[in-house]
DNA sequence: GGACGCTGTCATCTT
DNA sequence: ATAAGATGACAGCGT
């Protein structure tokens, strides 16, 4: 039932080729070295470059060239970005395409990930790289993931993400790190300047190895507290990724099965132009580059896989693409043949479909997103609606939502729907329209007809019955994507009628509610899996330090075994009796190696019982009462006055009873050391001239 | 046919 | 007070 609204139609003229005309000049600018404006050093090497591509680029350009205004003409990167990655990366920046081999992924996401490079944050790699390697068995071997290097990642301090609220900084702020190894501390010190770009469910992609952002996760609250409760504050520390074009980290079937089936999709380097990929195989080609998106869900699918029910997948990945903005695809052009690139959008799209291709078009139709075919059909209800009379349903439309369009149009009279498959690239009105036919310019109406969400959901089945009769100006994905004022104001310009509005707000509430549950969902998932890498992080240090243990306990006991064997000499050549060594050691300074001095007794009545090799290889505090005493720190009052009785005045006897020192791991081993409890006590427990004299000191 | 996973939706709570 | 977002629970659907 039309209502006979007012309607007014605006319309958009977008150029499909001017960003890539601009993007391939400033390309040819940096080869020539025309109008660059910095140069990036990297292992040595030069690369010229714009800064203004640059920054927009990477998260770690901006906040440089932002930070350092005009001075810095030439710019070294940190050592963790190598050449071999950074090139790839500069080369994506002007060409949208990112050339790699198996060799060099690893480095290039390294690069990427210090340096934040957007849109190509992890879930591309997250998804390559393990197929790169084997999961399993490699673990090790692969670079850590995301949610351990997030913090690799430069952000300038002051940016903001829309995954990243105040919440997360508070968590990151409250977050001690502890001491990591050496290579992540130099690299946390340059992230306590620049942190790691967050890319959001809604900008962002995680990364299979996926490093997801644990401050991202930090919205996720319960899961997060329950991480930091698991690992400690150093977890949060360590983790990030955001949702950049948030790829689900393989945790979906479809990305199980890839991962179960490595062989199933080659990935070898493409050469330069080799952009978007026509199917290989005999199926029909997907324009699903054009959504672009570094998942392994999509790209999976262009990879052989049987594509009907990636129906809902696509249509979440366009969506999240929407959010995010701008969109990482992996196109796959055929098994062999990988090539990362930004994505284009619907002029893609529309080269792989095969109109007046019944078949294509079919199978194009039932794998297009809901949202696509709301496109389509606003798009052709905004033209047609009124001038098409009803007649039958077009052939090419698949006929499932057919039934819920009820366009009562000829869609062989229209070219939104005839060409149905080319508008599924068609980028969420929260962006700029996406680019129509290739080499072309579209037109699009932005007066659509009516009003649907998402056609394949059950709810929104409901209101294909009266509410179908609430002819909406302006489509589902605008309800949904804008902002509440600029919703509310497109309201204000419409006359709607109650039943109308109301079926606006519950469609923009479910919408979005839509949204959130899979943002959940996918903080769920990455939670999961940001503790899957905790725990084998946590693994991996603690047989690090067991093997440390046990060296320094070796050496410890060898280091005993050297000082008994002074002892037994000394003590063989002084003779002294044991009284004499008590009142020696009371009254000895303390940098007098009294050890040297009492050790005759040790020959004499403090024999171990019990071989060496039987004792607690020898306490730590005995090694550094040997130590301190040697500089003088211990005195032997001290050493008989800890011990418990047993070895009362044989030194050997004393040093082993002596209540341990406190020990403190300081991230590369266990290390005694007095301080403050050591030095401390024996102030207070030595006798007046030994404690004199520590002071003094 | 049941188990399982994914997804959308609703209700409720929090921000 | 309201909107938006987060999340648990539930149901439908496909595998």
């Amino acid at each position: 039932m039309p209502v006979d609204s007012p309607r007014s139609s605006v319309f958009t003229f977008q150029s499909a080729v001017h960003s890539d005309h601009v993007l391939r000049c400033l390309d040819e600018q940096r080869r020539r070295d025309v109008l660059c404006d910095v140069t990036v050093v990297v292992d040595s090497r030069s690369f010229r470059a714009h800064r203004s591509v640059l920054a927009s680029c990477s998260d770690y350009f901006s906040a440089r060239f932002s930070s350092h205004g005009e001075a810095g003409a030439v710019i070294s990167l940190p050592d963790e970005v190598t050449a071999e990655g950074f090139e790839p990366l500069l080369q994506f920046a002007y060409t949208t395409k990112l050339l790699f081999t198996k060799e060099n992924i690893l480095e290039i996401r390294n690069s990427a990930t210090v340096l934040g490079f957007k849109n190509l944050d992890n879930s591309c790699f997250e998804f390559l790289i393990p197929k790169f390697f084997d999961n399993t068995k490699n673990a090790t071997n692969t670079p850590r993931k995301q949610c351990c290097l997030r913090k690799k990642s430069p952000k300038p301090e002051n940016e903001t993400f829309a995954s990243t609220t105040d919440s997360d900084a508070d968590t990151n702020k409250a977050t001690s790190h502890v001491a990591l190894d050496e290579e992540e501390q130099q690299v946390e010190t340059t992230s306590k300047l620049l942190d790691p770009p967050q890319q959001s469910y809604d900008d962002a992609c995680p990364d299979m190895d996926t490093q997801t952002d644990y401050s991202l996760l930090c919205k996720y609250r319960k899961f997060q507290m329950a991480c930091m409760e698991a690992s400690g504050p150093e977890m949060v520390s360590m983790s990030d990724d955001g949702f950049p074009l948030s790829c689900v980290p393989c945790t979906s079937r479809d990305d199980t099965k890839d991962l179960e089936e490595p062989t199933s999709s080659k990935y070898v380097p493409v050469t330069e132009g080799c952009d978007f990929l026509t199917s290989g195989s005999s199926k029909p080609p997907l324009s699903l580059g054009t959504k672009a998106s570094c998942c392994g869900e999509i790209s999976g699918l262009s990879c052989g896989e049987s594509v009907g029910p990636k129906k809902v997948k696509i249509e979440d990945e366009a969506e999240e693409i929407a959010e995010a903005g701008d969109g990482v695809g992996i196109v796959s052009e055929d098994e062999e043949k990988v090539v990362l690139g930004e994505s284009h959008t619907a002029s893609d799209s529309r080269a792989d479909h095969r109109p007046g291709d019944p078949e294509s078009t079919r199978q194009l139709g039932s794998e297009r997103s809901t949202i696509e075919q709301e496109v389509a059909e606003h798009l052709a209800k905004g033209f047609w609606s009124e001038p098409c009379p009803s007649t039958t349903k077009p052939s090419t439309v698949p006929p499932n939502w057919l039934k819920q369009l009820d366009l009562g149009i000829n869609t062989q009279d229209c070219p939104f729907l005839r060409d149905l498959g080319a508008i599924g690239a068609r980028v969420p009105d929260c962006e700029e329209p996406s680019q129509g036919a290739l080499g072309s310019p579209y037109v699009s109406s932005q007066n659509s007809g009516e009003d649907s969400d998402s056609l394949d959901t059950e709810g929104d089945s409901e209101f294909y019955g009266s509410e179908r009769a609430c002819e909406l100006p302006f489509s589902v994905e605008r309800i949904a994507s804008l902002s509440r004022n600029d919703f509310q104001q497109m309201l204000k310009l419409q006359c709607l009628t109650r039943e109308q509005l109301d079926f606006v707000h519950d469609v923009r509430r479910r919408s979005k509610n839509r949204i959130a549950a899979r943002r959940c969902r996918k903080r769920k998932l990455d939670c999961i899996h940001n503790l899957e890498c905790e725990i084998e992080k946590l693994r991996t240090e603690k047989d690090k330090l067991t093997s440390e243990r046990d060296r320094l306990n070796r050496q410890r006991q060898k280091t005993w075994l050297s000082i008994s064997g002074l002892y037994e000499r000394v003590c063989s050549e002084a003779a002294l009796r044991p009284e004499q060594l008590q009142v020696l050691a009371k009254y000895s300074p303390s940098a007098c190696p009294l050890f040297a001095l009492l050790s005759p007794l040790s020959s004499t009545s403090a024999q171990p019982e019990a071989p060496l090799e039987a004792q607690d290889p020898v306490p730590a505090c005995s090694l550094g009462l040997f130590q301190a005493g040697s500089c003088g720190e211990p005195s032997s009052r001290f050493a008989m006055e800890c011990g418990s009785g047993e070895g009362q005045a044989t030194p050997r006897g004393l040093a082993v009873q002596c209540p341990p020192p406190a020990s403190t791991y300081s991230g590369k081993g266990f290390a005694c050391s007095t301080e403050g409890t050591g030095l401390s006590a024996f102030t207070t427990m030595r006798p007046e001239p030994v404690s004199k004299l520590i002071t003094d000191k």
